[in-house]
DNA sequence: ATCCTCCTATAACGCCCGTTCTACTAGAAC
DNA sequence: GTTCTAGTAGAACGGGCGTTATAGGAGGAT
């Protein structure tokens, strides 16, 4: 168990620096035209460094994208368990997005969904991932709301406000997105 | 002009044949993914005509866009017109939308949405093309629903619907985005 | 017949990228 | 103090890509 190995570019250890750092040039700048020096020079590692903790770029990528799932996972059940009401849960995952929105996360829309777009070769291991964070997104949002159908709804409407983040064409993608849901959900339990 | 000029692919001028192989290439592999020498294979022409006809990949690609989006607002455009009610008219995005699925042209979502995810630079010259197409879409939705509200919140679930296209992890996303805009639009007129 | 335009074919240039090799270092564990 | 682990540094390999240069061919227009 190491102490501290090297405080150049301060915390963590090399492994979290290199998924850090992925985390931030892979998300503003694409994976693909991100190439591994720089994310190895801004984790401040060597390259082998990276050759080491993963199988190469796409186990990169993979941590990359769980680091992220994780992230979102608590964020949105912090604002789930802040809500009171049954409508309020069912629609925390706006207020998370939101949240993450605010605080400047989300300029480019969803790590996952530019990640779906760029990596073409369903056969990427990053797929995965991504298959698993949608499929745990729905199953969540069936949950809160009550219904597979309802929880598909609210689903489009999250995944809408998130190309609205992404194109930057919208005012507010989530708060009409999160208003589009309530009115979804009003009616699905009026009948 | 012209009559014919190369039969071995065989039809159409050299800058069509360019314009279809990237729409088939980009659209299937990605735009950085495919090298420019695979699109002018597939189009059965040299490599120069390509920047004869081009300001280069950039150039082409801002074609492909250009191309994509008069195909799409044609189509839709057809569906619309056949639509009888205000309704069905609002919800043709929809229709047009399946049917493009349908004819297999959906297979990886949205070309825009892909290219907004991979072209990451915004000075891109097919930033252009991109913001022109979601700006069209949504002037077009909301005059079809006639509110600028009702026209944002029905082009995020189709927004939501490409993405279930991208993804592949719902059953039906163009049925249930369809489903929700209605509810979504009966509720904005009672009142 | 000559010109002009469009297109072809091939090769090359310069650059970037993912990965690997080799040899080395510094601290922790014992 | 020796051993082990994790990391470092730098160079190199093999391959791919966008673009350009050169030289030439084929067909309609005049």
């Amino acid at each position: 168990m190491p102490t501290k190995r090297k405080p150049t570019p301060p915390r963590g250890t090399a492994r979290e620096r290199l998924i850090a750092a992925a985390d931030e040039l892979f998300r503003r700048d694409g994976i693909a035209a991100t190439p591994v020096d720089r994310a190895v020079g801004r984790a401040g590692v060597a390259t082998m460094t990276l050759y080491h903790h993963f199988s190469g770029k796409d186990g990169l990528v993979v941590a990359y994208l769980e680091h992220r799932h994780e992230r979102w996972t608590r964020n949105w059940a912090e604002r789930t368990d802040a809500a009171e009401s049954t409508m309020d849960k069912a629609l925390s995952v706006f207020d998370a997005l939101r949240a993450w929105a605010d605080s400047g996360e989300v300029e480019r829309g969803c790590a996952f969904v530019d990640a779906a777009a760029e990596l073409t070769d369903r056969e990427h291991p990053a797929w995965a991932v991504i298959n698993r964070h949608k499929a745990e997104l729905l199953a969540r949002l069936s949950e809160l709301t009550g219904s597979a159908e309802a929880g598909e709804r609210v689903l489009l409407l999250y995944e809408g406000a998130l190309i609205g983040l992404l194109i930057g064409h919208l005012d507010d993608p989530v708060g009409q997105a999160r208003a589009a849901a309530q009115t979804v959900l009003e009616r699905a339990q009026h009948q």
